[in-house]
DNA sequence: TGCAAATTACGAAACAATTCGTATTTTTGC
DNA sequence: GCAAAAATACGAATTGTTTCGTAATTTGCA
């Protein structure tokens, strides 16, 4: 099981992670590189928010070496378990299948996405019969 | 087709279309009760929200009365659609299958809610053929 | 060794979101 | 009419987020 963090990732943060888990552990600097190829942000901008992030218990890092390493703490799975039912909460008033709807017409889905979501169906399909 | 607002809500301002969209147009003083029941929060805090809110486009309102009438002027749908957008792209890589099964595991939903997703599918599945 | 380069630490400014106290305005009942 | 009650307007404090400049530290190498 990936740890629940106590605190919900602010926009910023979560760029920050999805950094951390799509390259895994990494330095400021190749963090700071993917984020500048996407929008301006200066070096020591993207050090503070680890520094913070490190404080909330976002990230880890191992600071033995010249260069820190930054891992994320958070698990992906567990972070967008948390954000996933927020915005279920406050915006879908619970409904899962409104949100699921929304989410299948705001981004078309491949092939083979659709595919899987039906494998979803089945299984919980199956397990509530 | 509802409006889609220029600016995303935060999250005061999320609970409070949810109270709009539920009870459809209301007063400030109804709004607040309905916000004071879940937590502490000032009748004034929800009149500035209002107001604030008015500036920014969410809500339109009807002052021909002593009181003011408020009304969500963002849809509730392009409202979920503008926030699944900026979840998915956040903290989903975009992946819609990949939020629609935290989604589904979130929150179980129901036999016929499953159904409705199936039909969805089916549908989207007919359009890229 | 000691200087230049690279890195982290720190503080604080700029901005945005939230909250509420007080002033002002409007209505109503006497 | 006028006072009390009820409502809105406004300003400002507080808190949280984001950004970055400058200082301090560490490292490698001439």
């Amino acid at each position: 099981m990936t740890p629940t963090p106590k605190v919900k990732p602010t926009n910023s943060e979560l760029e920050i992670l999805r950094v951390l888990w799509d390259r895994g552990a990494s330095t400021v600097g190749q963090v700071h590189e993917v984020l500048a190829a996407k929008r301006d942000m200066g070096y020591t901008t993207v050090l503070k928010m680890l520094q913070i992030m490190m404080e909330k218990g976002l990230v880890s890092r191992d600071d033995s070496r010249r260069q820190h390493i930054y891992t994320a703490a958070a698990g992906e799975q567990s972070v967008q378990r948390q954000l996933m039912r927020d915005l279920l909460d406050k915006a879908f008033a619970g409904s899962a299948a409104n949100l699921v709807m929304h989410a299948l017409s705001a981004k078309k889905a491949t092939q083979q996405e659709l595919q899987e979501i039906r494998e979803i169906l089945d299984r919980l399909e199956g397990e509530s019969k």
